[in-house]
DNA sequence: GCGACAG
DNA sequence: ATCTTGTCGC
């Protein structure tokens, strides 16, 4: 099917590749993890996005690479994935090395139709990915503990569809929720593990950095 | 009808 | 997302 233009389409294929969905986990212990982001310019028409691929050992860039591109799909909250994922296909089709998982800015299952950026991405690439967001779109939860690493489950009616993540004592916390052929829990362990200095995962973080840093 | 609403 | 002034803290 061609890429959707309006948003009744762009329901359409959602609907359709939700049932390809898999929540098993197929990178059981990863020695990267491929962060992505976009950056938009002031009158935002161009759309940047990079991918950068950290050794989840010392945190360090093994991989990057970043595309610029004309944004083509309205903001819509729920359907957040046509507009930021064809430059960032583009962007990951420009690694040099095959990412083993990526770490989305945004929601996987915490999406109104449990299908967010990060099991579209997920399912259209065949690799596994999780989602981290800095703000809720769905679901409700309580306050997590104070310390790193303290969580709350994030419930969409009786449905458990994400932690709500303490990356870092006393800051707000993020929204993890898996994507695609990973589980919550290890989505969850990942972005601990790659958080020990900022509230966001130095994945998230680099990928940020890069695609600002396109626009100019 | 009135809010809520990833980036 | 992006724009923007000021403020607090290491």
């Amino acid at each position: 099917m061609r890429w959707p233009a309006t948003i009744p389409e762009a329901l359409e294929v959602q609907a359709t590749l939700r049932a390809g969905v898999d929540l098993t986990d197929a990178c059981p212990d990863p020695a990267t993890v491929t962060g992505l982001d976009v950056a938009y310019d002031p009158a935002g028409e161009r759309i940047a996005a990079a991918a950068v691929t950290l050794s989840l050992d010392d945190l360090r860039i093994v991989d990057q690479a970043v595309v610029t591109g004309e944004v083509t799909f309205p903001y819509e909250p729920g359907l957040f994935a046509f507009r930021e994922l064809p430059p960032l296909l583009d962007a990951i089709a420009a690694l040099t090395r095959p990412p083993e998982v990526f770490a989305c800015d945004g929601h996987g299952l915490a999406h109104p139709r449990r299908f967010g950026l990060a099991c579209h991405l997920g399912v259209l690439t065949g690799t596994p990915a999780f989602g981290v967001g800095k703000t809720r779109l769905v679901g409700t939860h309580a306050e997590p503990g104070p310390a790193a690493g303290d969580s709350a489950p994030l419930l969409d009616g009786d449905t458990h569809v994400g932690e709500v993540l303490r990356t870092r004592p006393g800051v707000k916390p993020v929204y993890v929720s898996a994507g695609h052929l990973i589980s919550l829990d290890h989505a969850t362990r990942l972005t601990l593990a790659l958080s020990p200095r900022y509230r966001l995962p130095e994945t998230t973080r680099a990928a940020d950095h890069l695609c600002r840093a396109a626009l100019d």
